[in-house]
DNA sequence: AGAAACTATGAATTAAAGTTCACAATATTT
DNA sequence: AAATATTGTGAACTTTAATTCATAGTTTCT
């Protein structure tokens, strides 16, 4: 009979396969794409560079699996939160709270993910996240819209103009060492940018 | 008497200078700091790649300079559309309509000065060149407030706000091929961003 | 246990691109 | 025109990192 991996031996193959990920995620997190190099991945996850290869195709292909991982998990918070429950005004600052605090956790990873040029499959991913990201705030936007509480828009640009926001406004500055804004609380931005987002999509106090 | 380059060298000198500036930033606008290669450049300016040393230290040196002149004549325009004059209001309309045409015009450009990643020199120049964009904003929010305008709001996260507005909804989907948005005319697109970054500052109409 | 299939090792190989260098050509001064 | 200084040439060198591969170790099946 031929070889069959068994259970365990499949079990360990999976194990390291997510050590090596974790490993590259750690990297990415730590000093962004650009610390993911084989070499590196393959020491911090105690194995040698060649047995990389028994587990992803490429480098290209490990970076796009480890960012298709980080924003898929984020992407999913950001839907639970915008399209969850309450209204599109409260669901909007909810949501641009909770990215923020994750991102400025992290800001090295928030920047990789939305920012960092990698290579082509990176990008390609990318372009799928930004894509679902908008997508969830043409939704919350059309909603707002729908109940009122939102004046009309073109949601597709709105969307895409709250991605950027949020983007520059927490992730350019926080992720370059030097481009802190000194004097303004993490706190007290987050306030302002969630009142800057809810200008932004609302109908004027006088139409209300 | 020491050799004396003559006014006639210096100025052959100074064109082949700037006849790599120029191949420099044809790559750029085609395809990216990327496809900026000192075999490239070159190429593209009919010398041999050794005799670019003789005009520019590095590679680094070279993407830098080419990024700061596309970004000071770039910021120059923004300026002086956003400080020139008109009301706040009509301003920041204008600014983005002119910022918009350009970019348009030129989306791999666009792309290439306000977000793609290239070298540590060239990080640094955008951190400044994004900077002084988000410094031009800052003072027109801050005049816009002080007329009465624009309401109550921390400038420089409004500036900040701002260009992340500018950069996502214009830069980051027409960069790349795949993601141009159908069905939404250039003057629509600009016209639905003008409104959105209005609102975002504008005092809503009761409070008028 | 022994054969067959797979996985791990890590040094050697490749590949791409920046940089240097010996030499040629051109400028400048005497 | 000769001597010196600068610029241009492009192949060779260097660097960096991905990828491969001969070899060794494990796992699975008979």
């Amino acid at each position: 009979m031929a070889y069959r991996p068994t259970e365990k031996t499949l079990a360990r193959k999976a194990e390291i396969r997510q050590r090596l990920l974790d490993a590259a995620m750690g990297l990415v997190s730590g000093d962004g794409f650009g610390a993911l190099t084989i070499a590196a991945v393959a020491a911090q996850a105690g194995i040698a560079t060649g047995a990389i290869y028994k587990h992803f195709e490429s480098k290209a292909q490990l970076c796009a699996e480890v960012f298709r991982i980080a924003t898929e998990k984020e992407v999913a918070m950001v839907r639970a939160t915008a399209l969850g429950p309450g209204t599109p005004s409260q669901r909007l600052q909810h949501t641009v709270h909770s990215f923020a605090q994750r991102a400025l956790r992290q800001p090295r990873l928030a920047f990789a993910l939305i920012a960092e040029p990698v290579d082509a499959l990176v990008d390609a991913q990318r372009l799928r996240y930004r894509q679902a990201y908008a997508d969830v705030f043409v939704d919350l936007v059309a909603q707002g819209i729908a109940s009122g509480e939102f004046v009309p828009q073109v949601p597709s640009v709105s969307a895409a103009a709250l991605v950027g926001i949020i983007a520059e406004s927490l992730v350019g500055p926080l992720s370059w060492p030097a481009a802190d804004k000194p004097g303004l609380k993490a706190d007290d931005l987050i306030t302002a940018i969630q009142a800057f987002c809810l200008r932004a999509v609302s109908a004027s106090a006088s139409d209300a």
